[in-house]
DNA sequence: ACGTCAGTCAACACCCTGTCGACTGCAATC
DNA sequence: GATTGCAGTCGACAGGGTGTTGACTGACGT
């Protein structure tokens, strides 16, 4: 184990030891602990030396590992996201297929992917506000899904499919953060919400509605 | 003073003493040198020391007026939510006149309100996440504007300007959603921005895009 | 057998929150 | 003009959380 880090650490380097060696096994269980406590309780209320006894050990100890209980979530974050980005995959190079069922897939699998770690994302959101790791972390994200919906509407318009109209970068930001919003307020109910079952097909009208300026975008 | 309230209070009722006693200045004071700190630093950086510091009065005493921390920018937030209520007025009373104009005022004046609030506001944001009561009295402005916008489509639709779809008060919550969430990433910088200068006639457009299926809805 | 280093934790210093009890001074009451 | 009551004030404490230090252990390579 290299001593604390900051956390988005990917590989971790090891001198002339074992290649896996205890340390891991304690990282591991520190990062199951948080995620399980978090199932449980909000963020704010799980103090260090909780996740340290959750994984077995001494707070003094959890320090070895991580500098910070914000760094345990991030590092947590950080394997939500590159799911995340996984499950974008290449669902829009597809669209000219069938337009409509190719943008809800790309809807559904952002519901799904962060339904599936709710409870990270949820703390994530929460913690955005103060640390800003989290917040850079999280804005990447953002930023590659922005950036894929960008190229998508491009690419209807190219075709002839969908109208001109607002810069594409610009759209794709204000319909990417409808479905955040949404998203947050259907999992931590701090504003009205649309049913559950409902906001997928919510949020696909409205993308057609303003990408295609219809219901039905005209099929290839 | 009453003592220590549930800092949502609005009129504090008095003993025998004169109506206005020394203790609402001093309350003036923490409220002021709350709002004045968030400009500088994040609520999570401000201690009950520097509040109480800032109103001229020990930390002990802080507590005189107020119970907690959150208590102080809940108070903070409550005047917020009374001047967006207002702000919200009648515009969509008079959507008939002219819909494209007035959906722009509600979009502009939601935008101005939070704005000149946005270190209030975004502190809040931030506690949202953590205690309850500023999550609920966050939910309760949303809620009054997703319902002013609700029964505003509904109007547009039964004059026949708008075409039938989603039920009403799902369409409402998207578009709400959406503008929150931009106008969040606009000021905190947590995620892809439009330029604020756009930020209203991008929002519009979505808007009328969603509500018309149509960048600009028919006249009377 | 010996040095090194990953790994561990008791104990400490520090900061922040919330409370308690004692104190002050005004203002109504006798 | 003494007395009483209460708004208002704060020093001092208890408690809980964070982050650090320094000493200890044991496995591994030499």
């Amino acid at each position: 184990m290299t001593p604390a880090r900051t956390a988005t650490g990917t590989s971790t380097p090891r001198g002339r030891r074992a290649a896996r060696s205890a340390g891991d096994d304690r990282e591991l269980a520190i990062l199951a602990s948080a995620e399980r406590l978090l199932r449980q309780r909000a963020f704010a209320d799980i103090s260090i030396d909780d996740l340290a006894r959750g994984a077995g050990i001494s707070r003094p100890t959890f320090y070895f590992y991580f500098p910070s209980k914000d760094a345990v979530l991030l590092t947590l974050l950080d394997r939500v996201t590159e799911e995340a980005d996984a499950a974008a995959g290449d669902v829009l190079d597809r669209l000219a297929e069938d337009p409509r069922a190719r943008w809800r897939e790309l809807i559904d699998r952002f519901h799904e992917t962060f339904g599936a770690h709710r409870a990270v994302v949820l703390a994530c959101a929460q913690v955005r506000g103060t640390n800003a790791e989290v917040r850079q972390l999280w804005a990447a994200v953002l930023e590659r899904w922005v950036h894929a919906i960008e190229t998508a509407i491009g690419a209807e318009r190219r075709r002839g499919a969908a109208p001109d109209g607002l810069p594409a970068r610009d759209l794709a930001i204000a319909l990417n953060s409808m479905n955040e919003r949404v998203w947050y307020a259907t999992f931590a109910g701090d504003g009205p919400a649309v049913a559950e079952r409902d906001v997928v097909d919510v949020l696909l009208d409205v993308w057609l509605a303003a990408i295609y300026r219809s219901s039905t975008p005209p099929p290839a």
